[in-house]
Order: structure tokens, then sequence, then C-alpha cells
DNA sequence: TTGCGATCCATTTTT
DNA sequence: TGGATCGCAA
């Protein structure tokens, strides 16, 4: 094994012969190189692959850093085996092949909508609470969701979330008030799930971690089969996942990289405090730390210190540039997102003919999923390839899940869920008369007595009935099940989304249908694709074309890099959203993690592009607090969330706000100004004399 | 009860 | 922008 390319900080971590370690590696400064390179050590030092596990936060990197360390051996067997996924994933493969500690190995695994579903099934009987608290169906999933992930009761859940964590009187008088609420939707929900045989994502980790930390014996069976954890995110990692690898202290060891500057998932629970107290909780280990930064030019790192420097937490945290200086990073202003798409689009063009730049050196990082839907435009217009990160994947589109409802029907019959979906898919039945049918439905034991029963009843469309039969048939051949289940359910189909049918939605299915054929079952295939609904299209279509721009969230940008970087709309409102602006001050810290992650993905240029309303914004310090001043007031009569601790942080209302212009160059295109200054007229008045009723 | 059309609505981030 | 929800006709 190469291990030359090591700096000495990074050797010694790879090297480490202690019990547990925590790498706090900042932006850039060669983490997942770090711990690809321990992985390839330990092997290489004679530790099976198989008993090492690669955790992380999504399948891409995951798979990515097994593939890298299996490169770094082309003909060792050990290597091979290793085994790297997400926490979730691994938490199943345990389920599955200890079906006698855990006792649910035969359940469905259900995602976000699914959830959703039922929630809003249990909030229906009684929606007139809703709208007393104001609390719809989406909002109590996460609630529940959060509270599970952070191990908190419904209580501190509830003060945390919605109360600025108070304590005061009224605090808690809410707290008395919705708590009954919350508690018999979440009884509701757990009820069904029992009932139905359903895994949350939530549960999956929960039953492992509960089942470990309380039996003795099945936690010495299980953590014994591995020798070394080596997670990677480690400030993603919440505490019930913390508590589940706690368990895996005594017979492991933990190897766990991490960098509290770029924590950006606390909306679901992560806590950094795994990272900031893992030396205290971790007996037998030691802290390193990782601070030369290999991707960026100097001009770059400064500005993204300059931003973590402004907040009121300390990180600690100057990424010092091994590469030296380069190009001046750019902040772009424009007047609407189209113009500012439109430029992006053009300067990767220009990029792309005059520098001969390939396409795929260009990363254009938003906000939220929905942001992008601009530059796509462009992109489209100007022929320009690119694919997408984050957002809605393949997986969650309509039709996708229609067919997917027909495959969860016949894995689990129990699925009601996929009983509602696939039952109302079909013309004639909504939602009472598939009640209805499903109310007996779930009486019978298996699929033929279902088939059966269906047979009976005067169904319109007979294809409803084919489609499950035929299934059935290819219960070991997913792929085989889709492309049949297809053929009978096209009609249908083509019929609910007549508009755009067989020139969009019908061809996603061949890259469904390729995606089964590496599954020997429906139900493995189901439960993998709940699991991971990002990453399969995203690798089926990568070797597609290679010769692509990037268009990511920030969240899902993690582990990305580039030459060229455009984050865009880091306008007043959206840096931080008001969102969370108006849920305080970790919520407003957080966003500033955001775009810190943001900013240090680029390795040579970085542009912020941004919207303004007016050319005063154009100035980078002085008019900007004048618009803080502006929102602080817009704030204070809102006073919904009026706290003590809130006050502290109500200055920062827009990160780039007093921005040191030695540290980016300001733009602005004449086409711009003309835009803005011509909003505001300037001219003449009419004169109250000029018009009227002609009196003569 | 279903299904269609119109209106309104808000719009983070993801395993 | 399109997604979800509401109201009305068949």
């Amino acid at each position: 094994m190469n291990i030359d390319k090591l700096n000495d900080s990074q050797r010694k971590a790879v090297e480490y012969k202690g019990k547990h370690l925590l790498v706090l590696a900042g932006a850039g400064t060669g983490k997942t190189h770090t711990i690809i390179s321990r992985a390839a050590y330990l092997i290489a030092n004679g530790v099976d692959g198989n008993r090492i596990q690669i955790l992380s936060f999504t399948r891409k990197s995951a798979s990515e850093i097994v593939e890298r360390v299996n490169s770094m051996f082309r003909d060792s067997k050990d290597a091979k085996q290793l085994n790297g996924s997400t926490f979730h994933a691994w938490c199943m493969n345990i389920i599955k092949t200890n079906p006698r500690v855990f006792k649910v190995s035969d359940y469905s695994v259900i995602d976000r909508d699914d959830q959703l579903s039922i929630f809003k099934l249990i909030c229906g009987r009684n929606s007139k609470i809703i709208e007393e608290t104001r609390l719809t169906a989406a909002t109590l999933l996460d609630t529940y969701s959060f509270a599970r992930n952070t191990r908190k009761n419904v209580s501190d859940t509830v003060r945390l979330k919605f109360l600025n964590n108070s304590s005061d009187e009224n605090a808690n008088k809410e707290i008395e008030r919705i708590k009954p609420y919350l508690v018999s939707v979440f009884t509701n929900y757990e009820a069904k799930k029992r009932e139905r045989k359903y895994l949350d994502y939530d549960d999956i980790l929960d039953v492992v971690s509960a089942g470990l930390k309380n039996n003795k014996e099945a936690r010495n069976y299980i953590t014994s089969q591995y020798d070394h954890i080596l997670v990677d995110e480690m400030q993603d990692t919440n505490p019930l996942q913390w508590e589940l690898l706690s368990s895996f202290q005594e017979n492991c060891c933990l190897f766990c990289v991490g960098d509290d500057a770029q924590s950006i998932y606390a909306f679901r629970g992560a806590d950094f405090s795994n990272v900031h107290k893992f030396g205290e909780r971790v007996l037998d280990s030691e802290t390193f730390r990782l601070e030369d930064n290999y991707r960026s030019t100097q001009e770059i790192l400064d500005l993204s210190n300059w931003l973590l420097k402004q907040s009121p937490l300390n990180y600690n945290k100057q990424l010092r540039a091994t590469r030296g200086t380069g190009e001046m990073p750019v902040i772009m202003n424009f007047e609407n997102e189209w113009r500012e798409a439109e430029w992006v689009s053009c300067d990767i063009l220009e990029n792309y003919t005059k520098d001969g730049l390939g396409y795929e050196d260009h990363l254009v990082l938003v906000r939220s999923a929905f942001a992008g839907r601009a530059v796509e435009h462009f992109f489209l217009e100007k022929k320009i390839p690119y694919r997408v990160f984050g957002g809605v994947g393949l997986m969650a589109s309509a039709h996708i899940r229609d067919v997917a409802s027909a495959l969860r029907i016949v894995a689990n019959i129990f699925d009601e869920i996929a009983w509602m979906r696939y039952l109302t898919l079909w013309s004639k039945i909504g939602d009472q008369t598939a009640s209805k049918l499903i109310n007996e439905l779930l009486d019978l034991s298996n699929i033929d007595d279902c088939i059966e029963l269906l047979k009976t009843k005067d169904l319109k469309n007979p294809d409803l009935i084919k489609t499950l039969s035929a299934i059935k048939y290819f219960n070991n051949n997913p792929s085989e099940a889709i492309r049949v289940a297809l053929s009978v359910m096209e009609n249908q189909l083509s019929y609910i989304y007549k508009e755009n049918w067989s020139q969009k939605r019908k061809p996603d299915f061949e890259i469904l249908i390729k995606l089964a054929a590496k599954h020997s079952s429906i139900n493995e295939f189901i439960t993998e694709y709940v699991l991971d609904p990002q990453l399969n299209e995203s690798y089926l279509k990568n070797d597609e074309i290679k010769e692509k721009v990037t268009i990511s969230t920030v969240h899902s940008a993690k582990g990305l890099e580039s030459k060229i970087c455009y984050v865009i709309n880091v306008s007043v409102g959206a840096f931080p959203s008001k969102r969370s602006m108006d849920e305080g001050g970790d919520a407003v810290e957080e966003e500033r993690r955001v775009l810190y992650v943001a900013l240090t993905r680029a390795k040579d240029e970085l542009y912020v592009t941004r919207i303004i309303d007016t050319i005063q914004d154009y100035d980078l310090s002085v008019t900007n607090l004048q618009k803080q001043r502006k929102e602080l007031s817009d704030i204070d009569s809102n006073e919904i969330h009026v706290s003590t601790n809130i006050a502290e942080y109500i200055p920062i209302t827009y990160f780039l706000n007093e921005l040191p212009g030695e540290l980016v160059i300001n733009q602005i295109s004449d086409r711009t100004k003309n835009a803005l200054s011509s909003k505001i007229y300037t001219g003449a008045v009419i004169a109250e004399n000029e018009f009227g009723i002609d009196l003569s």
C-alpha cells in the first residue's frame, strides 16, 4: 500500500495503534483520504476486510470509500470483503442476519412518504385539534422522528422545537396543552406500525441499538464480529447513532472522522457533542486534528474562515492552504434568479469553449433542491449536460411508487399503505371503496386468498387482479416482476399520466428494471430502494455521461469538490433563511455551516451569486446594515417567538454583512444596474393640477 | 363516491 | 412553479 501521499498528521491517524480515535478534520484536509488509508492500512497489516465496517452518511460515499480501498489492492481477497454502508443499511443487515435476536426480520421498511400517509390517516380523525395547535401531519412526523433520534421525551422535544427551549410558566402550560394530542398521535402511529409490520427509518436503528444495549449475550455475539468501525462524517451522527456505536466500544476500535464546522443535520437530530464529547465519553481514546487544506486556494479559505469567525460559537478553525494563492472569490449581483441562472450557464459555456475546461469541472450549489430550477432551465436551453444531486429522487416519483406499491403488496400483504395506493390507482376506486376492501383484505393471510377475494368483488378493471397474480410468479426475480407489472398496468398508467407518460415517465422503468436485476427477491429489492432512494439512479446515470455539470443541494454536496464552484442565491433572507431566524440561534448557526460547507467545495474559483432588490444593496458594508435594521424590526413586530436567548443572535440577519472588501471581488453588470435603477422612478412628479376632469 | 377543475398555497435540508 | 386541497357535478 502506498501511504507516502499522507502528511504527518494523516499518517499518525492512519497508523494509530491505540484503541479509539477521533480525527477532527476540517474541510478539504483529506478526510476521505485518511479513512480510506486507514482501512487499507489495517488490511495490509492483516486485518480481515470483513471485520472492518465503514459507516457513512450516504451510500454514495460509503461505496466510494470501499471502491477506492479495493483499487489499492488489485489482487487481495481481504479488501473485497470490506463492508461499507450507511448506518441504516448496516442495521438492516444486522437485523436480517440475526432474526432470532431482533424478531423483526420479516417487517417492511417504510420511507418518509409512507410515514406521512399514516400520520395523515391518524390526524384525519381529529383534524380540529390540528387547527387549534396548528400542527400539520408533517410537523408531527418530524417531531416524532426528532424525539427518537435525539432520545428525548415528548415534553423536552416540544420545548426545544416549538418553544425555543424555554422553561418558563407559559412554555410549561403550552406543553401541558398540546402534549396529550401528540401522545395520542404517536401512540396510534406506533400501534399501526406493529399491526402492519412496518419498520420506519428510526426503528431500524432503535431496534438494533436497544437489542445490543439490553441483551449482553447478543451484544457480545454481534459486536465481536467486527474489529474496527470506521465512521465518516461523525458530526452528523445523532444521539441514537451514538448509542448504537457505544455498544461496540468494548469489542471494537472506533475510528471516527468529522468536522464540527460542517455539521448541517441538526434538523434531524445530529448532535456535534458526539464530536465534542468524544474524549470524555470514550475511555481509552485520543483526538487528532487535520488542518492543512489540500483542496482550495488561500483566497477561498480566507473567505470561509472569515465566515466561521463571525459566529458566536468558537469553532477554533483556521484552514491553511497548502496550494498557496490563486483567484479571488467573486460576488456577483443580479436583479432576479433568472438573470443569475443565465449568467451561470453563460459562464460555464464560456469556460467550456474558451478555457478548455470540462463540464464536470463545474459545480452549482443550491440551498434547496427547488432553487436549482432556473439553472436547469438555462442548461436545457443551452444544451449544457448536467446531473442533479439531492431533492426528490426517481424512486419518490409518483409513477414509480405506483408500480412499487404492487410489488410491496406481494412482498407483504399487510402493507396497508401499499394497498391504498395500489387500489385507488384504478378508475372507479376511491378512498372509500379502497378502505372497505382493505378491511377485508387485511384479515387474510396470503396473497392467493387476497386475489381470490378480489375476484369475488365486481371490479371494473380486471388488470387490477392480473397485475398481482403476475407479480406473484416472479417473487424471486424482481426485475421480471417489474417488467410484467408494467406491461399489465401500462394502460392504466398511461391514462393517469397522459400528458407525459411515454416521453417522460415510462423510460424511468428501464432504470428500475436494471436496478432490480441485482436482487434476488422482491422484498430485498424493496428494502434496498426504500433505504436508499438517491444513489441508485445517480450511479447508473453516472457512467452514461461523465461530462456533466453537477447541480447539488449543499446537503448532498459533502465530499464533493470542483475546480469551479457557483454558490447561488446567497441573498438577504436566504442565508440565513427567514425560517431559521424565526427558530433562533442554533438554526441560524446551522445555516452558517451550510454556507461554509458550500464555500469550501471550491478548488480554484469560487463565485457567490446573489439577488439584490436595490442598487444600494450592491454595496458590501453600508446598506446591508440598513437592510438588517429593517429585517430586525420586522421580526420584532411579528413577536411570535419572543425569547431571551434569541436577542443576542438577531443582529446576524445576513451572513455577508460587513464582509471586508479585500476578501472578494464584488461585481455587478451594467444590465443589472440599469434594471435596478429603473425600478425606482427619480424623474419629475405629476402635479395635482395636471389631471382631473375638464370643467370648462 | 368518484373525478375533475379551479383555486390557492407555500417553498429547507435527508437516512 | 406545480402541489395539495377544496368544491361541485356526474
